[in-house]
DNA sequence: CGCGCAATTGAGTTTCGTCAAAATCGGTGG
DNA sequence: CCACCGATTTTGACGAAACTCAATTGCGCG
């Protein structure tokens, strides 16, 4: 699974870091040459498919991830044994930021659409993270970047109406440019909402009637935004 | 409310700071001298009573604090107007590390209890947190416990029946060592647990039914913390 | 073709929200 | 000290929303 990159191809790396097409998701885009030649291990590219766990609460963690494509969900477990999705990580988001911190993974990890990442060794991001301006910057970034969603996730995916959080959830999974968006499983939708699969399942037949939502494909849909948004203020 | 601090004073400050009563909470305990000569701007003490407002949504933010003492919510706005409380900060919390990446603010800070609070110039601390090591490590610390903090008001207060809900709420408010807990409004419940005020009083009134809190004094309750914790877990 | 799993739909129950009225609390002024 | 006022809290009755349990449909895959 993680395709292994040797030291000298680790500047290679470097030059994929500095250069990536998708740089606003790269960690170490920019680090030195020295920076890179100080490290023990090198940045590795993961790939992985639907259903994969890269990591579970609890995990002692000795890496910190970066998304070049794909969904990731984070789950928590609950006293009572049900799961709860607490965020969907995706392009240029940062995994696993809590072991830099503590030592062991606060989520699990499960792959929702087949991802990218780039895999970063944890005692390299502590130390550069203290030299380099740039990263040291870079992570607060990323850092309040989580805290932000995390608050949107509250106040816009588990308050109100199921109605309303699944309007909030549609457009939030709008592909950036148009109008479409993919949907998951009934049981994922219903542990991000905090609702039944059922309800999930009733809210999106509604939709469909009200002309609010075409299934283009299977879990394709076609939005009405505007309609939508109007359900959200309502 | 500001007591003012010279500069030759914000080395008290300073000694303040490193042999502060409730070192967890101060964020400069680890500067040096040297550090607190090159601030423009001092740490200076902030006492707040209940109801006042520390800051708003899109103010310009030119300070970070940290709790000495006190209870303060942190709220944002929903589209149709309601107002959900996304967090509660105390002792060791820091409030406002947004204004480090963007420049403004991104709750309103409003006072439950009356707080003693500590303000720091952001740009001593994004400047500091660069050179000295301690305070980068700190910061990094009370970012993360506020993501984690973030993570459970989710799945703790916003997931599951009022009851569950309303009984976390309780436990989480206990004053640590005792089996005692202050209560507030029951809308300002209300826009923790996103239920209504109507919801909140029967929820209470059925637990003290229950035998699972009795009023001490006003809003002061004794918790059934074995009993509360069978709701949870039901 | 049929099996298994996910999604949908239906019926009945529970929970929660809404609207309205009563009770309680805190403070003020006579 | 008590009477009165407004605000908050509590309680009640009703309706709407969501959950539960169960049956049915639809779909992918062997």
């Amino acid at each position: 699974m993680a395709k292994r990159v040797t030291l000298t191809q680790a500047w290679d790396g470097n030059a994929d870091c500095r250069n990536c097409l998708i740089r606003s998701s790269a960690l170490f885009s920019g680090l030195t040459e020295q920076d890179f030649e100080q490290m023990h291990e090198p940045v590795e590219q993961v790939n992985m498919k639907p259903g994969q766990v890269l990591y579970k609460v609890g995990d002692t963690g000795h890496h910190l991830f970066t998304i070049r494509s794909g969904l990731i969900k984070l789950v928590q477990y609950l006293p009572d044994g049900t799961q709860r999705i607490v965020r969907l990580v995706r392009s240029a988001d940062v995994l696993g930021l809590e072991i830099l911190v503590g030592s062991q993974y606060e989520h699990e990890a499960v792959v929702l659409r087949a991802s990218e990442l780039c895999r970063y060794p944890k005692e390299a991001v502590t130390r550069l993270s203290q030299s380099n301006p740039v990263l040291h910057k870079d992570l607060m970034a990323r850092w309040q970047k989580a805290l932000t969603d995390a608050d949107a996730w509250l106040t816009q995916l588990s308050t109100g109406s199921a109605k309303k959080r699944m309007a909030n959830l549609l457009l939030r999974l709008l592909e950036d440019g148009t109008d479409e968006c993919h949907l998951f499983s009934r049981e994922d939708i219903g542990s991000i909402l905090s609702i039944t699969i059922e309800t999930a399942s009733r809210t999106i037949s509604e939709f469909k009637r009200l002309g609010l939502m075409k299934e283009i494909r299977p879990n394709h849909f076609h939005l009405d935004i505007a309609g939508l948004n109007k359900i959200i203020e309502a």
